[in-house]
DNA sequence: AGCACGCCGACT
DNA sequence: GTCGGCGTGCTC
């Protein structure tokens, strides 16, 4: 009886499954999961094996070449997770399954190009077939990739075709070998009880200096029973490689080669930290997931809605923990993980040991052993961005989304377009595991899943200041500056700062054009004054530039969508982005005739400057995509800020990510309704969910703290429900 | 991705 | 008449 099978190839297009035969050899061990390779049309590339098929498709199957690793490369549950992706998102399903290949196992068939005769003086070459016959001739046979290198936008394919057919060049199909591999050190071991090796430390070698070498080589395994990296015996000995062949020959030795993990975070220092006590809210919170966690058969994912600093995150170590004592594993999914450093590093602390960090700054062999570490269950929690989500884990009993409304979920830059909330709700369903959503905004749409029962639903409206000690270090430090008085109790509560809603248009009538109002222009005076800490936040969408009346707060938009005109300098026009709509500047309001009509739209530079000619003695410090474009500025410009060695941080989007700056008394918006008419159902939710989560910046110590909401629009319901916390009202508003 | 098949323009 | 351009479709 053969066995045949559904694999998927990996070969990008490639849309649907494949059916093979298994030879005898490979019966036995055949498992669904595993990476083969396939012959596929002239080619030799990489699949998938899914699962085993009564009666193949086709009448001839070939047979499945080679299992490419021993070990499954796929769960099965990441096999139907990729089913289910790729019916939802019409991606094809190889495509998917890629996703959960990581980097570097990955490989897509290649052909191996050889020159095999020089091609008859009196023939006529063209350009290209002649620099592909020197290439080839210089370097030897080469794969088409690396010939792609050698010359670059040349249409050097049908060139090597022809020549192929003249037989001048040869082509054979190959399959690259994956380029990452386990690493293996040298170890070092006495090979004798180390009693018996005294007895042997003489006589290693005729030469003194050498024989003193080898000499403290077997002192030092003497001290070290366990086998050593060879790396550590040189470095305590001067001993070298050779020396350790020669005690290896005389059986004093076992040299071994020892199997270690590339783990980007082995070298970092964290303090262990114990769980926190938890509030009433909190525990109210807490009890229906342990519940869930605890229970068996399929449960609903639970959208956890905290406000801003309402300790969503203790729940998740909470749960995480739950998950490890039953010998289980979790998924952490965080947005990006530059941005929420903080939230990831208390989980290092809290499991310490037990955590993978996968993200796109790891190398690729960082990235195959934190997978493979994975896999054999040797990890306890994943964390990372979307890409975490496909961890092959062997038990998962919990997949957590922090910040679930955040848009960086969803893959929107190359197929298969999906939703890494939607996949994780997925996972979990096809696992039987608990999926847990938080968010302090969350996004409509899970909010009516909530509203319909599909989800369960729980909520910590109140905000948590800080834990005792930690207000204890700040009181210390500000010096009885507090607002608030310590309860006693393990953390105190606090309320959401106080947001003051400031009309610019009427700023303007007063005859202030700066574009700080005075109550900013105050705020930020007395938060220098007082040595304490500001934001100012730039809700600015990409480098745009919106055209306002500064006189009734009209902005242009276009005719045809209703899409704000952004004002381009170099073409001195404003522009619709949505239809491409063009119109030249105009000198008056359309609405009022007033000629104060100016683009109003500024980089965090521009904000800069202006706070440098108002408060020259700032210390300020810009973060955005421009300032932290370099590998790791994003965690030199936060310690710098948490350090206190600026006063006032400017940004952009980011800085409404999950942060925690505890000095901060001030949050600035510079201008809150940017955004707010773009031709987009959802922009009035992702203006909220930025705001929101903006002011729950400011105010998170003793210190207190207000938030100044600056805008031409200041009855605008998202600007309102903004100023005033209020995220039921928005969705009322925006849900009916 | 690679390759075959197939249908229209400039050449021996 | 044919060589060869690249559009479309298929690969178990």
């Amino acid at each position: 009886m053969t066995v045949f099978v559904e694999v998927a190839v990996n070969v990008p297009k490639v849309s649907g499954v494949f059916h093979y035969h298994l030879s005898p050899e490979l019966e036995d061990l055949y498992a669904p999961g595993m990476l083969v390779e396939v012959p596929f049309g002239q080619q030799r590339v990489q699949g998938v094996l899914l699962s085993q098929v009564e009666t193949p498709e086709v009448a001839e199957t070939k047979a499945v070449t080679a299992i490419l690793d021993q070990e499954i490369t796929i769960t099965a549950a990441q096999i139907e997770l990729a089913r289910w992706i790729a019916q939802t998102s019409l991606a094809p399903l190889s495509r998917c399954i890629s996703l959960m290949l990581p980097v570097g196992i990955s490989k897509l068939a290649d052909r191996l190009y050889t020159l095999e005769n020089e091609p008859p003086k009196n023939e006529k070459l063209n350009a290209i077939s002649q620099q592909l016959i020197d290439v080839l001739r210089d370097r030897g046979p080469l794969r088409g990739r690396q010939i792609e290198r050698a010359l670059p936008k040349s249409r050097w394919r049908p060139a090597a075709r022809s020549m192929i057919a003249k037989e001048w060049l040869s082509a054979l199909a190959v399959l690259p070998p994956p380029k990452v591999r386990p690493r293996y050190i040298k170890t070092a071991q006495l090979a004798i009880p180390p009693e018996q090796a005294e007895a042997h430390l003489e006589g290693l070698s005729k030469k003194p200096n050498v024989q003193e070498r080898r000499q403290r080589i077997l002192e030092f395994l003497i001290r070290e029973p366990d086998p050593v990296a060879i790396d550590w015996v040189y470095a305590e000995s001067g001993g070298n490689l050779a020396d350790l062949k020669l005690l290896h020959e005389k059986e004093l030795v076992i040299l071994r080669e020892e199997q270690i993990w590339r783990d980007p975070l082995a070298g970092l220092a964290y303090d262990p930290s114990t769980p926190l006590a938890l509030t009433d809210d909190q525990q109210a919170a807490w009890e229906p997931i342990r519940q869930k966690l605890n229970q068996d058969g399929p449960s609903k994912p639970i959208l956890l809605h905290g406000v801003t600093g309402s300790g969503k995150t203790e729940l998740y170590l909470r749960a995480v923990a739950e998950v490890l004592e039953s010998g289980r594993q979790a998924i952490v999914l965080v947005p990006e993980i530059a941005l929420t450093a903080q939230t990831v590093r208390r989980f290092m602390s809290r499991f310490p040991g037990r955590v993978g960090l996968v993200h796109s700054g790891l190398s690729a062999g960082e990235r195959y052993d934190t997978w493979r570490r994975a896999r054999q269950g040797k990890l306890g929690v994943v964390i990372g961005p979307r890409s975490a989500l496909f961890s092959p884990l062997p038990n998962l009993g919990l997949v957590v989304v922090d910040e679930s409304h955040d848009g960086s979920y969803y893959q929107d830059s190359l197929p298969p377009y999906y939703h890494a909330r939607d996949a994780a709700v997925a996972l979990t369903e096809i696992t039987g595991s608990v999926c847990l959503l938080g968010s302090a905004t969350p996004d409509l749409t899970s909010l009516q899943n909530s509203r319909r029962d599909k989800w369960d639903y729980l909520s910590l409206p109140k905000r948590i200041m800080a834990h005792r000690e930690t207000i204890r270090a700040y009181e210390k430090r500000i010096s009885g500056q507090s607002q608030y008085q310590s309860t006693g109790e393990q953390a105190a509560m606090i309320e959401l700062p106080p947001v003051n809603v400031v009309d610019m248009r009427e700023e303007l009538k007063a005859g202030n054009r700066s574009i700080f109002s005075l109550a900013l222009q105050h705020g930020l005076a007395d938060v220098l004054n007082k040595k304490q800490q500001a934001i100012l936040f730039l809700n600015r969408l990409g480098s745009a530039t919106y055209v306002f009346c500064r006189e009734c707060g009209e902005s242009l938009s276009c005719p045809n969508c209703e899409t704000n005109l952004t004002y381009h300098a170099g073409k001195e026009s404003l522009l619709c982005h949505h239809c491409g709509y063009q119109r030249k500047l105009p000198k008056t309001c359309p609405n009022c005739s007033s000629s104060q009509i100016r683009q109003y739209g500024m980089g965090t530079e521009r904000v800069e400057r202006e706070v440098l000619k108002l408060f020259p003695q700032a210390r300020t410090l810009r973060w955005d995509r421009e300032t932290t474009r370099k590998k790791g500025a994003h965690e030199i410009i936060l310690s710098h800020f948490i350090n206190q060695r600026a006063d006032i941080l400017i940004g952009t989007q980011m800085l409404a990510k999950g942060l925690d700056l505890p000095l901060v008394t001030l949050v600035g918006v510079v201008l809150a309704d940017v955004g707010l008419n773009l031709p987009d159902y959802r922009a009035g939710e992702r203006v909220f969910q930025v705001l929101a989560q903006v002011a729950g910046r400011a105010g998170r110590s003793p210190l207190g703290g207000q938030v100044i909401l600056q805008t031409f629009d200041p009855e605008h319901y998202i600007i309102q429900a903004a100023a005033g916390h209020d995220y039921s009202g928005f969705s009322e508003k925006e849900l009916g």
